[in-house]
DNA sequence: AAAGACACCTGGGAGC
DNA sequence: TGCTCCCAGGTGTCTT
């Protein structure tokens, strides 16, 4: 399920627990992920303290001294805390055990997740050649505007390029466009710069608010039921093809673009 | 170089 | 009930 916002609000929420605890094992149940997890990732994380946890794009990367576990939640994916005793699940293929007694516990059952150890002072290729941050100043009209040129690729897939901007899944890739009025079939490089500043500061507002509510509505990443405090976006396109537009009540429309659900107002977004 | 198809997986729902 | 088919929030890689 996760966009960035989930990421983010997963990153949050178990950050507390996971900072300045060390770790007593790994247990791999089911080491066939997207890739497979390393053979000695217990070998670079056993005894060691977690000093920081960060996100890059979809990307929880846990800092070590040595380097980083890299988890990405891949389509199903989610992480959460539980007692370490506590007994797995079919699907929960990694406990992270630490020194609380607590171990973090990935749970995916489309296993399109991935765990992964990046060594200090390298890029993993995974993560060199991602594209900016998009709620950082470095995503800007002006970088948007030069990597569209000439690119005749639809702007929806575009902007769901990890390496054009991280972060914009299909939902939100939806979502804004309808916010930016753009059609998700126009080609990218057919775009006035004034409609691409639109649509950058659309992807800004609409992640952060995203962000805020995951933050607000965020549950108990311990115990409990497990499930991450996804918060409710109330969706404007997404998931309603044949209703009408909320803004207009033009029959909203569904395509597929790239083998994605696309939605889009026919009226507001050209 | 760029765009599109395909791949990896499982589960849930629709339709028969 | 049970089978088949299609769909699902991601994204790297292969093919044109």
């Amino acid at each position: 399920m996760p966009e960035l916002p989930e990421v983010e609000t997963t990153r949050r929420g178990i950050e507390p627990y996971l900072t300045g605890e060390t770790v007593v094992d790994l247990v791999v149940r089911q080491p066939k992920l997207r890739w497979p997890i390393p053979d000695d990732l217990l070998l670079k994380v056993k005894d060691q303290r977690i000093a920081s946890v960060e996100r890059r794009g979809k990307y929880l990367l846990l800092h070590f001294p040595a380097g980083a576990v890299m988890i990405h939640l891949g389509m199903s994916g989610s992480l959460y805390l539980v007692a370490a005793e506590q007994p797995a699940a079919y699907h929960d293929h990694v406990d992270l055990v630490l020194s609380s007694g607590r171990a973090l516990r990935l749970t995916d059952p489309r296993r399109f997740g991935s765990v992964l150890w990046q060594d200090k002072g390298t890029s993993h290729a995974l993560l060199a050649k991602l594209g900016p941050e998009p709620l950082s100043d470095s995503f800007n009209a002006i970088y948007l505007t030069q990597c569209c040129k000439a690119r005749k690729q639809a702007i929806k897939q575009f902007i769901m390029d990890s390496h054009v901007v991280v972060g914009v899944g299909n939902i939100y890739a939806n979502e804004v466009l309808f916010s930016a009025g753009i059609h998700p079939k126009r080609q990218a490089g057919k775009i006035s710069v004034a409609r691409l500043s639109i649509l950058v500061e659309e992807i800004k507002k609409v992640l952060s608010r995203a962000i805020e509510q995951g933050g607000t509505t965020l549950k108990d990443f311990v115990g409990g039921d497990g499930k991450p405090g996804y918060f409710k976006q109330e969706l404007q396109v997404y998931g309603r093809g044949d209703q009408p537009c909320t803004v207009c009540e033009t029959t909203l429309k569904e395509i597929r673009l790239g083998q994605r659900s696309t939605v889009y107002c026919p009226e507001c977004q050209r």
